[in-house]
RNA sequence: GGGCGAUUAGCUCAGUUGGCUAGAGCACCAGCUCGACAAGCUGGGGGUCACUGGUUCGAGUCCAGUAUCGCCCA
């Protein structure tokens, strides 16, 4: 016994070392000495509030992986990791704290107090999913973690908010914007949760000023909006009211007059026909206020309440002022009826209150101008998504993208960089002024500091920049980081943040990253799109349904490697995937496999038992069949995984480690790698077993980094590597041509076949696997008669028997069972269980009756085929030739079947 | 309303440019404690590829339409 290893993988006890040791070996650092390339990788920086979910988990597995296959492939890589601040999530989830634990407010403790209290937060948890991401196993280089309220990145934030402000692209304008009443500030259209409730349609009657009894009928689900009601709109057409354009109505309770105007946008037989016009307060009516050039009245304070425009309803709350309002209209008649009617209603993501559009001043950038190099990206192939579909939800947004609004009236946040003297006019500036500097421009003295915050987003879309070192110079070049790393290779993310993330950051791209010629400038190459992890029922995981799985429970039960492997054997590109429980205990199961096999060969073998073997001269059937499927298995892993195929490349890998490896090659070798073998036969097989399970090490690392590395290094330790790389990690990939290519499919595939077909005779005959029954074998060419001298002991160890005899013409025994054994390639065949007891002869007919019957059909498919003219005519004569082949070893297998049937008669 | 995706075994899913007998894992049934692994081994049953047309010598695969489900945008 040269070597033993515990009989299962514990992770909880390796996991937590083997990671140390990469990142104190500075794997995880770029390594300026590789030769094969770059490849730099930005993380998508979750939330500072954040806990790992199975979406990070995901993600982080294929970047992980993608990561690791370069960094073995032997380019310089570099994956930066970081968090961003979160503004709005944050500044809410430490509020709430506040209260809860001081019971005081922010307003109580002042800005400055407050964010020291967030910062205090974040010192403390922050930190928080990066830990969960180490544990994952993501080797990222966390010597230069990042978060986006950083020094240099918020340096980053004010320099592209000086240079658009200074290029005219940052204005600041009266607009509608989605205003949260409980937080207080505007929050973008990313933030708002749309839900379909039950809600109500009241028709009001607007009395037609000057026909007294006359009145427009509107349907209105708001009714309290009406007080900022400024005019009413029918369709030109519409019968009922068409002859009232050009009047007025008169708005009830305020007695205010208001137009009647056609506009041909309103939905001809739809409702009332009518249509009450509140630009203050939707959308909609705020871009018919525009063409219309409509008044725009504000009705509501910051924290929802009926403002000094609702006259007598002043400082009641939107809901009490609905009740009012509708009694008030009820009591006058106006009040038509009131409809059950489902609803739309937008909710805030952070407070959960009902969303008011209102109209308020924010900061705008003008976006046309940034889209269009963004646009050209996709068109002329700089940026790729995978899958490629997604290029067009990316160019649709872009193609009609909107101004952004990037001010929200928050504490915690990158502040607006701009000052304002005492006649309000503004200034950007990079450097900060305080009260009494000189106004760049006016010379007056500046009176103060715009008080809101920027969009949290200001900040994400400098990511790959600003996290480089960007705009730092040094010597006026560019920061050493930006200048080597800039622009990166890969970027894996959600599909939810295709326009909000990754267009903006191309944008920015091409916007700031002026140290390069213009089309250099896109950040990435390649985006990867990920699946959305869904449940086992292929519903999304929400904290509302609570069947979230917490990726940090699967790692502390099954381990990290299985819960990646989980996700990589899911991950069909551009499928979203049902994930479960269950998934990760089957990966578990396959990591501790392929830990098993490993186990039993070094427990089998010593270094000495390998020295001065040569695979390529290996001779034996299975020897030339297990090196020839690793080397395809190479080849596949090799193309797959840098191509996002991770379903494939995890599939093809347990395929060979479970099906082709464990069940066949290390079974037949078992008596091989025994020390009473003959030393050249076990050197051989003891060398090949080692060489696999070292390539499967290669191969399974991106995907299962820890127990790989573990085996790696017993194989180290035992001397059976020989690379110069300390870890499995920065050990070379292997290559398909290191490994001789060297065939035997045809023939093993035929003694598979055929032992495969006697385990199942026996099964059918009721023996069992203890008693070791005698056989005998109809090969189909003299190649197999010779191969089965070669195979003839480990294929009666396999299927427990005594092959009698195995020739070309082989007789068939008196009294045996029967079945034929086809393979495409070798020929047609069969095999002989001579039983002592009875064949069950009714039985037995009927299935050999049913197989004639099999091949009957087959043949007349192929003859309908063959007598085809057109069919021999038009198709590839290669398919021809295979249909001709196929029809004769068919009529093969169908005499065989007519002769057992024939001797079962006897 | 517009766009995208899905529909293949009981379940979850593969299935390359159309071409051998449509595959895998799980579940199920039967057997197995054989010195790597019961987180295992061996064998087995199970499919009208959603439906209707079309193109083609040939369609799970391409085209059109229908149905159902899911996601995104307005």
């Amino acid at each position: 016994m040269a070597f033993d290893i515990p009989n299962r993988f514990t992770p909880e006890e390796a996991e937590q070392a083997l990671f140390a040791g990469w990142e104190s070996s500075g794997a995880f650092r770029p390594d300026p000495l590789a030769k094969a390339g770059r490849f730099v990788v930005m993380i998508p920086p979750p939330n500072v509030t954040g806990s790992l979910h199975m979406g990070h988990a995901l993600n982080n597995t294929v970047q992980d992986a993608i990561v690791r296959f370069h960094r073995k492939s032997g380019k310089e890589t570099l994956w930066v990791p970081g968090t961003d601040h979160a503004g709005i999530a944050t500044q809410a989830v430490v509020e709430k704290r506040l209260f809860k634990e001081k019971n005081v407010t922010r307003e109580q403790l002042g800005r400055e107090k407050f964010l020291a209290e967030v910062w205090a937060w974040k010192e403390q948890y922050g930190s928080r999913i990066v830990l969960q991401l180490r544990r994952m196993g993501c080797s990222a280089d966390y010597s230069r973690l990042k978060f986006t309220m950083d020094e240099d990145l918020s340096a980053a934030v004010r320099e592209s908010f000086v240079r658009l402000f200074e290029q005219g692209l940052i204005y600041r304008g009266p607009r509608l914007v989605n205003w949260d009443c409980v937080l207080q500030t505007a929050v973008g259209d990313d933030e708002i949760n749309h839900e379909t409730r039950k809600g109500k349609l009241w028709h009001l009657r607007y009395p037609v000023e000057g026909v007294p009894g006359e009145f427009i009928v509107v349907a209105t689900t708001r009714p309290e909006t009406m007080l900022g009601d400024t005019a009413v709109v029918v369709h030109p057409d519409e019968p009922r009211w068409k002859h009232l354009v050009g009047k007025r109505v008169v708005l009830p309770l305020l007695d205010r007059p208001i137009p009647v105007l056609a506009d041909d946008t309103v939905e001809l037989g739809f409702g009332t026909g009518a249509v009450k016009v509140t630009p203050g307060h939707d959308p909609n009516d705020y871009e018919r206020g525009k063409r219309f050039g409509l008044p725009v009245i504000s009705l509501f304070t910051d924290t929802g309440r009926i403002n000094e425009n609702g006259g007598r309803y002043q400082g009641l709350s939107r809901e009490e002022a609905r009740k009012r309002i509708l009694a008030d209209l009820e009591a006058a008649g106006l009040l038509e009826k009131t409809q059950d009617h489902e609803l739309s209603v937008a909710l805030s993501d952070r407070s959960g209150s009902v969303i008011e559009p209102r109209i308020s001043e924010q900061w705008f950038v003008n976006m046309a101008p940034l889209a269009k190099p963004a646009i050209a990206a996709v068109k002329n192939g700089a940026l790729r998504f995978v899958p490629e579909r997604w290029s067009k939800v990316y160019l649709d947004w872009l193609e009609n993208v909107r101004d952004w609004c990037i001010s929200r009236q928050l504490w915690w946040g990158h502040r607006i960089p701009v000052w304002y003297d005492a006649d309000g006019l503004a200034v950007a500036s990079r450097t900060e002024l305080k009260p009494g500097d000189p106004h760049p421009k006016s010379g007056k003295p500046i009176v103060r500091q715009d008080p809101d915050v920027l969009d949290t987003w200001a900040s994400s879309w400098l990511w790959p920049l600003a996290t480089l070192g960007w705009p730092k110079q040094k010597d006026g070049k560019p920061a050493d980081d930006l200048a080597r790393y800039y622009p990166t290779q890969f970027l894996s993310t959600a599909r939810e943040i295709i326009y909000l993330w990754v267009a903006r950051m191309v944008m920015a791209g091409y916007a700031f990253a002026d140290h390069l010629p213009f089309d250099q400038r896109c950040p990435f190459d390649v985006c990867y799109i990920n699946a959305t992890v869904l449940d086992g029922q292929g519903r999304r995981m929400s904290k509302s349904l609570g069947n979230g799985i917490d990726p940090i429970d699967m790692i502390d039960k099954y381990g990290a490697d299985a819960m990646r492997v989980s996700l990589m054997l899911l991950t069909v590109e551009g499928q979203d995937i049902r994930f479960s429980e269950q998934r990760v205990e089957e990966a578990r199961n396959f990591v501790n496999k392929f830990w098993n096999a490993t186990r039993f060969v070094l427990q089998k073998i010593a270094i000495e038992d390998v020295r001065g073997a040569e695979l390529a001269k290996a001779t034996k059937l299975e020897d030339r069949w297990i090196l020839a499927r690793l080397r395809e298995t190479v080849e596949t892993v090799t193309a797959a995984l840098p191509a996002c195929r991770f379903h494939e490349a995890s599939h093809a890998l347990r395929r060979f480690t479970w099906n082709d490896f464990c069940d066949w090659y290390v079974e037949i070798v078992k008596v091989r790698l025994d020390p009473a073998e003959e030393p050249g036969s076990r050197r051989i097989a003891s060398a090949i077993a080692v060489k696999v399970i070292e390539t499967l090490c290669h191969l399974l690392h991106p995907m299962a980094p820890f127990v790989t590395e573990a085996l790696w290094s017993h194989l180290k330790q035992a001397g059976f590597v020989a690379a110069a790389a300390p870890a499995l990690i920065t050990a070379p990939w292997p290559k398909a041509d290191d490994l001789p290519l060297i065939s035997a499919t045809a023939a093993m595939s035929f003694i598979q076949s055929a032992t495969s077909t006697l385990r199942n005779m026996r099964a059918r005959n009721g023996i069992g696997e203890s008693t070791v029954v005698p056989s005998a074998i109809k090969v189909p060419t003299p190649e197999l008669e010779r191969a089965f001298v070669e195979a003839k002991p480990w294929f009666e160890r396999l299927a427990k028997t005594e092959l009698r005899g195995c020739a070309v013409a082989e007789a068939r025994p008196p009294n045996s069972d029967s079945e034929v054994v086809s393979e495409s390639v070798a020929g047609v065949g069969e095999v002989y269980l001579p039983l002592a007891g009875l064949i069950d002869k009714a039985a037995r007919t009927k299935e050999l009756s049913k197989q004639r019957e099999d091949k009957d059909k087959q043949i007349a498919q192929i003859d309908a085929k063959l007598c085809n003219e057109s069919f021999v005519a038009r198709a590839p004569a290669d398919v021809v030739k295979r249909e001709r082949e196929r029809r004769s070893q068919l009529v093969e297998e169908r005499s065989k079947v007519e002769q057992a049937l024939a001797a079962l008669r006897d």
